[in-house]
RNA sequence: GCCACCUUAGCUCAGUUGGUUAGAGCAGCUGUUUUGUAAACAGCAGGUCGUCGGUUCGAAUCCGACAGGUGGCUCCA
């Protein structure tokens, strides 16, 4: 979409959260209007309604008016006022929110302050059709249609005939200004977009991402479940589902210990002590479970990470530059008390398994173990088949992170070095940064097209310090290592929730929970003997297989491992039986085809342990 | 945590303005059938209508609290 485009798209939308404004002022004359901005899909208005809560069924009410008021054609009329009759008019039309909008541009003295732009209206940077008016501070912008006249920055179209479509989706809380110190306002979410054909186009990629949404497909593949007695946001994961979990930890498991890593192994609490040490408890201690002993005085936590624990470890023993690097390696769960509304399948829970590891190492071998995990990371998005970018986070000039900022800027620097000599696309975000250093952030694409955050390489300058942990250098000196913290999916929970609706269940061969499903014809006995010889074949050569003896016809059976995702199907009959021969059916996604259309079962599995093996990816995606 | 909405059988859902024994499909079990690549037929069983309390002659239905879920807000090691 060229720059054109995008301005009009905003321009509609913005006219479009207008538009709703007028009619939610001619339904409730007492409304009080917050900031209505454009989203990415569309665009929303906080509106405060005293004692009015509106719900989703007066959309219908709502949308009619809006159409009534397009149908009309109504041309946007703006004007300006300087900013002491803006202020006067928004007293007058008891405009409460306008009117703190419009105190703080007049004590900013201009439109400049970015924060003031977003708050006015909320167009993201660059596509905004009004420019800063620097020069005519005071002066600011009112668009009118018909009687209706609302403080806005704008720009709009012509008229509210040129709106193109539009739906309204959702109502939410949210903060006056995202403060939560605020009154709640009501937000009235709409999508938009120019034209019928795009919004429908829209709404199926909803529809889309609802049928492959992680907690349907969870349920139906039977791979995990929550249960109101364990509490909230704390999954269970069944047989399928911890096949998932292992294969994948493994993967990443085996990824780093080429490069030399060690698994390690700690308890999942410790005494408050360790994070008052690290700072933790400081910054996070109302995030953290508390736990109580009965038998001693201890105050004791779950722990909410791995580090200060390896950091133990390593410290157990006197260490010398050539030791270095160490290399800790664990996949293990770590508790964090989200608060409630925060959690949502296994997207966020407070159960929370990391393929954790961290990286002691002096400072002149930072690059080399960075590249060993840009590489383990490459390999891993590769070969479960995701595009990955990565975000190298900074820190910005708040207070909020610990540590020297020249290790900072030195650290920084390393990151992106690492990031250029291994070409990864990148790009850079001020502010991400973790309190105790900078990182590289993975992102990766979907198959529907969202991004998401998943795993992360992080530096670490502060943690050594705070622990004081030291080696003996060449020269005989006291010196003081350097933390690498990675973990290549980052939560095990969040990965899933990403990767099922990536796959939409169809895993590849070496993650499917069953790789081979066998179904008999009938229950004779020879045909029975020979569906259990086969699985007997299949489990010695590690091929994940279940046998379908049901007494129900080819056709259901077929039916039920389809919707099973089970990657290969196999019939055995009075064929089979006789000369050893199947004839896999594979799963619809799977376009290459390695297997022949009929061969010896033999063959056959041993086929399927090879790709498993290999963890190939055969699914077109 | 806050705002809105939701919670009926293992799953997906019906259940008229409060009215007597709460329904269906799938899954399950039992029988018949012995089946060749996306649903054989019949029967049976399965529910204190999320939990607790209230209003009422009477509550799945109305009110309240709590739990769990969904969409947002805020934050994220």
């Amino acid at each position: 979409m060229d720059e054109e485009a995008v301005n009009n798209l905003a321009a509609m939308r913005h006219s479009l959260a207008h538009i709703m404004a007028t009619t939610v002022m001619a339904l409730w004359p007492d409304a009080k209007l917050g900031v209505g901005p454009v989203v990415d899909d569309g665009f929303y208005y906080d509106i405060d309604i005293p004692e009015v809560t509106i719900s989703e069924d007066d959309f219908k009410k709502i949308e009619e008016a809006m159409r009534k008021v397009i149908n009309q054609k109504q041309p946007f009329e703006k004007s300006m006022k300087p900013i002491d009759e803006a202020l006067q008019w928004a007293r007058n039309n008891k405009q409460p929110y306008k009117e703190e909008l419009l105190n703080d541009l007049k004590r900013e003295g201009t439109t400049l302050a970015s924060e003031l732009d977003s708050a006015m209206m909320g167009l993201p940077a660059g596509i905004s059709g009004a420019q800063p008016t620097k020069a005519s501070v005071g002066d600011v912008s009112f668009y009118t249609n018909g009687t209706f006249t609302d403080l806005c920055r704008g720009p709009h179209v012509e008229d509210t005939g040129k709106v193109g479509a539009f739906k309204l989706m959702r109502i939410a809380g949210a903060y006056w200004r995202g403060n939560e110190k605020n009154p709640q306002m009501q937000r009235l979410y709409g999508v938009a977009f120019e034209t019928k054909e795009e919004l429908n186009k829209h709404l199926l990629m909803l529809e889309e991402a609802k049928k492959r949404d992680h907690r349907k497909l969870g349920k139906e593949l039977d791979l995990f479940v929550f249960s109101d007695m364990v509490g909230s946001g704390l999954p269970l994961f069944t047989p399928r589902g911890t096949v998932l979990r292992e294969e994948l930890s493994r993967f990443s498991n085996e990824l780093r210990e080429e490069y030399g890593f060690q698994k390690v192994w700690v308890p999942h609490m410790t005494k408050k002590d360790l994070y008052e040490a690290s700072g933790h408890w400081a910054k996070f201690g109302d995030e953290l479970f508390l736990v109580k002993s009965q038998e001693t005085s201890d105050e004791l936590v779950l722990k909410p990470m791995n580090c200060p624990h390896h950091t133990r470890i390593y410290e157990s023993q006197q260490r010398s530059y050539k030791d270095l690097p160490i290399r800790y390696l664990e996949t293990t769960t770590v508790y964090r008390d989200e608060k409630s509304g925060e959690l949502g399948g296994l997207s966020r829970v407070r159960s929370i398994t990391q393929d954790d590891s961290h990286v002691f190492c002096r400072s002149d071998q930072i690059e080399s173990e960075i590249n060993g995990l840009l590489h383990a990371a490459e390999e891993l998005y590769a070969t479960v088949g995701m595009t990955l970018r990565v975000r190298l986070s900074y820190r910005d000039d708040s207070e909020a992170y610990l540590g020297d900022s020249s290790l900072w800027e030195s650290a920084q620097k390393q990151l992106k070095d690492s990031v250029v000599a291994n070409s990864l696309e990148y790009f850079e975000e001020e502010g991400e940064a973790a309190f105790y250093g900078p990182k590289i952030d993975f992102m990766v694409t979907d198959a529907i097209g969202r991004e998401h955050q998943v795993a992360t390489v992080q530096l670490d300058f502060v943690q050594p310090e705070r622990f004081g942990l030291e080696y003996i250098n060449h020269q005989g000196e006291i010196d003081r290592p350097v933390m690498i913290h990675c973990a290549l999916l980052g939560s095990i929970e969040r990965f899933l929730s990403v990767y099922i609706e990536h796959t939409a269940g169809n895993f590849p061969i070496w993650l499917a929970p069953e790789q081979v499903r066998i179904i008999t014809v009938n229950q004779e006995d020879v045909t029975v003997a020979k569906a259990a010889e086969i699985a007997e074949f299949a489990k010695r050569h590690g091929v994940r297989v279940h046998v379908d003896n049901d007494n129900e016809s080819v056709g259901k059976k077929i039916r039920s491992s389809a919707k099973a995702k089970v990657p290969y199907t196999i019939v055995v009959g009075e064929k089979e039986v006789a000369d050893g021969t199947v004839s896999p059916r594979l799963r619809q996604d799977i376009a290459v085809m390695d297997v022949q259309s009929e061969l010896h079962y033999e063959q056959f599995i041993k086929t399927v342990a090879n790709e498993s093996k290999s963890r190939v990816l055969k699914s077109s995606l």
